[in-house]
DNA sequence: TTATGCCTTATTGTCGGACACTAAATGCAA
DNA sequence: TTGCATTTAGTGTCCGACAATAAGGCATAA
């Protein structure tokens, strides 16, 4: 994307791309990339080995490395074993992860996490309700049983607990919200180890909260489902405010490692 | 994440995590990644020349360089010259680029986008409103006029409409939603090349959203210009179904290179 | 036959050294 | 001080090499 300038010289915007350097490694890793989502190498195509493709590009081992260290890192190709490389689609988990170390970095907000999270988890409900399997719904309710068993084990309820939301995005069947709720979720909820101590009541609403949304899933009731989730995210925001973490940053070291 | 399988015995479940190797490079930017992660390393902070790193971490300089290969492309340190190592917070852009590419990759359809879209544009507009301030609306505003004159011209009119969306979630001072809707908005948004000619009186109805929604920020109004982001994407989805375009596929291979 | 263990071989991960090129630091002139 | 020339250190790329080992082939056992 193009650095944008504005001076102060009126309305006036001077958009400049970046000139790119040729480096040889990066060529080599964008000309594989672009040959992937051309779609020429498909997901589970092995590629040849690194003398081999040192040898069609013309240039050497070293650099070819480099640049499949690039491409590995982008979740492009991977590796099963260290003698196989194969095209991939990028994992969801490790666009988690970016994005979670970015929000990370960035210092981030309890607010910011929740005024998203206050809409897609909602979303995650309402589709649920409208496309999850009877299975599905009773895998749920299993989860639900655990978590509540879970009474006391801080962080095993939290970890449950993000399953919980993780599963009903799941059932919603939308890859693209699932892919951009989670890292959200992920750090706000983790943000609940601070706040439980302050609202030791607020376990209870959250289970409550929690079986109204099974309850509604079972019925088929994507309104109902959606109402409850909107009121579970507000609870925690009433915790978060107890606890005073509004404009506090959500920095989560560990939701990397 | 450990893979599951569940073979045909019972309900007994083996959770495996796959052993991870600790090739020399990768523990070294996993290194360098934990200690900016921990604030050790700030963003700004330069680092060492690839050859006293080796003798640091104890390796060839071959074997830091694919570690910093990986790091550049994790976004987590960057050269601003060939001289210069420095740590960097990832840029928004390159998170905006690898998730587009998941998702062309994917394979997401419309669809998908669009039920994320229903409730992260007018989220943001509600936002924007909240925060804007007069300058910043006074420039929403020359951009919607660039739009305007921009009819005919395709491939302007979708980036200019890609800009607006973009400004109005900048608006909203969420660098959260900021990161979540970029990539879906792009990938969606560009799907309008297909629906256009399809439906040249939407052009109009899209303005006059624009121009509904610029007046709600100027008047603070939140409610009001929410509502109109709602309209205005609920639209945008007529369009794709006369298009008959619901469940294509919306890939965008240029969406990334 | 199928399955199991062994052996060979192709590749990887890592190393060390080398060299051209150039950005940045240095010194010098104005 | 500012502007220019010069040195220097560090990157990008290459070459060659070697131990370790996963993959595939082969022989043996069940």
């Amino acid at each position: 994307m193009p650095a944008k300038l504005s001076a102060g010289y009126g309305t006036m915007t001077l958009t400049a791309k970046p000139i790119q350097h040729h480096y040889a490694y990066h060529q080599i890793a964008e000309e594989i990339q672009a040959q992937i989502l051309r779609g020429d190498l498909k997901p589970g195509d092995q590629l040849p080995g690194e003398a081999e493709l040192g040898v069609m590009f013309g240039v050497t081992r070293s650099t070819v490395r480099e640049g499949l260290r690039q491409l590995e890192s982008d979740g492009l190709v991977h590796r099963p074993s260290p003698r196989r490389l194969e095209v991939t689609v990028p994992q969801a988990d490790q666009l988690t992860t970016r994005a979670g170390r970015a929000m990370a970095l960035m210092k981030v907000t309890f607010r910011e996490l929740w005024e998203v999270t206050m809409v897609t988890e909602p979303l995650a409900a309402r589709l649920a309700a409208q496309h999850a399997t009877a299975e599905e719904i009773e895998q749920l309710q299993h989860l639900h049983a655990d978590l509540l068993a879970s009474e006391g084990q801080m962080a095993r309820t939290i970890a449950l607990d993000e399953q919980f939301h993780t599963r009903i995005a799941d059932m919603g069947k939308n890859r693209v919200l699932g892919l951009a709720r989670e890292p959200i979720a992920l750090l706000l909820f983790r943000g609940f180890a601070k706040i439980a101590p302050f609202a030791p009541q607020f376990y209870k609403r959250q289970i409550e909260a929690h079986s109204n949304i099974i309850a509604a899933f079972r019925d088929g009731d994507s309104e109902r489902a959606e109402k409850w989730a909107r009121m579970h995210i507000e609870d925690f925001w009433r915790g978060a405010q107890l606890a005073g973490l509004e404009d506090a940053i959500a920095l989560s070291p560990r939701a990397v490692t």
